[in-house]
DNA sequence: TTTAATTTTTAGTTTAATCTAAATTTAGTT
DNA sequence: AACTAAATTTAGATTAAACTAAAAATTAAA
């Protein structure tokens, strides 16, 4: 079955979603997501849901299908294969790349994918963390919890960011958290939730609750 | 001026429609080119023209513009970035390359093809042969003649190939005609213009006329 | 220089994807 | 249970890009 770039884009946007909260994806959900408007939703749910990729009754929200997980997570394979090869072949840095992969993940062209994996040397995680599906649609997410749960002296590494706006990875950056950088739990605030951590040893910093739920860590 | 796909297309079309035969191309060597209809062409020219991509008047063909030539050399420095990427990185054959680069010239983003130039190495030939344009559209074409046209015992290096279907190239490949390959003219028959070639002083060949006029080679 | 053949354009449809505005359904609240 | 607010769907338009069939212009032939 051939998608569109616009059914392979919704499809993915129900994907994430349904991964992420419930089974159940509302309408409006889909149209934030998309930056798009409901009733353009409602039209491109009937459609895929013809074609079997989402469980859709009227007013009851959507479900993706088998065959559309397996769909949505091809396009999320490419896209993550893409921002793999952007970062660490075209140095890019993290913030740059979603955008472009978000072109380049429908681009259709199973040789392409195989190939660039092995160029690649079959990376399990994108530059976010995030984890690659493999052919198969198969993948396994690091053990994670946000830096704003983890306990007092607690010692973590960096593995993945929950946001992944440009804004957002820039001031990262800007105040010296990577991904696998080395971070202990000093002091949490309890008044506005914000934390000092100890960075690799080295640097203390103070960081707002808005970084400590976005910065994911494991032990 | 930010280009749909189509529009893309066609201003290629049209682009090497003119680059090769006269200046004036007309709807009909479009639409072949394009495998569409000619009313479909007309139409576009019209809306290429009020964009002044293309000039355009009723029933005499068009020309490219200026500001249509800049887009359209664009566009093909992408392509045949692409195609070096493939072939190079990789590993792809230059038979299955073209596809796949009808995809990737489309990807919009300035970053990513000056970051694909300097991860090849400013290339300035694609896989086939074909100059590729600098960001200023400027390019060489290596001094090239048909191999059908070359004198007896002349010594010349295969330097591009006209044709590039798949059908051909791998025609070339299972012959021994490669990109680079030394070549002397050993005899031509007037009959049907086939010839008879010796490759890097090594191995005598019998090709056909086909051959011979979809082989450039230099002295 | 008429006529015939060919090329090109126009007119009218179609499909995918979007939008706004209006209608409908569901959910929440007296 | 009735009403209101919010969410969702439908109806109707719009745009890009394609097509077929018909009309118009150009070119070639008689
Ligand atoms: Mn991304
Ligand atoms: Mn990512
Ligand atoms: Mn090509
Ligand atoms: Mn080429």
């Amino acid at each position: 079955m051939k998608l569109s770039l616009a059914e392979e884009n919704y499809l993915k946007a129900v994907y994430h979603l349904s991964a992420e909260g419930e089974t159940e994806v509302s309408t409006n959900a889909i149209a934030e997501e998309m930056q798009t408007k409901a009733a353009s939703v409602s039209d491109m749910m009937r459609r895929l849901s013809e074609k079997e990729l989402v469980h859709y009754k009227k007013y009851q929200g959507v479900r993706i299908s088998n065959d559309g997980a397996r769909a949505a997570l091809q396009v999320v394979r490419k896209h993550r294969l893409w921002e793999v090869f952007l970062v660490e072949k075209l140095k890019f840095s993290w913030d740059q790349v979603h955008e472009i992969a978000e072109q380049l993940e429908h681009i259709k062209s199973p040789l392409l994918i195989k190939r660039l994996d092995e160029f690649l040397g079959h990376p399990k995680y994108d530059p976010h963390g995030d984890p690659i599906p493999d052919e198969n649609g198969e993948f396994k997410e690091k053990p994670q919890i946000p830096l704003s749960s983890t306990n007092l002296n607690d010692d973590g590494i960096v593995v993945a960011v929950k946001d992944t706006s440009p804004v957002f990875l820039q001031h990262l950056d800007r105040i010296g958290i990577y991904l696998g950088a080395k971070i202990k739990t000093i002091e949490k605030t309890e008044f506005d939730g914000s934390m000092e951590i100890l960075i690799d040893q080295k640097n203390k910093l103070f960081i707002s609750k808005e970084v400590a739920q976005n910065v994911l860590v494991t032990n």
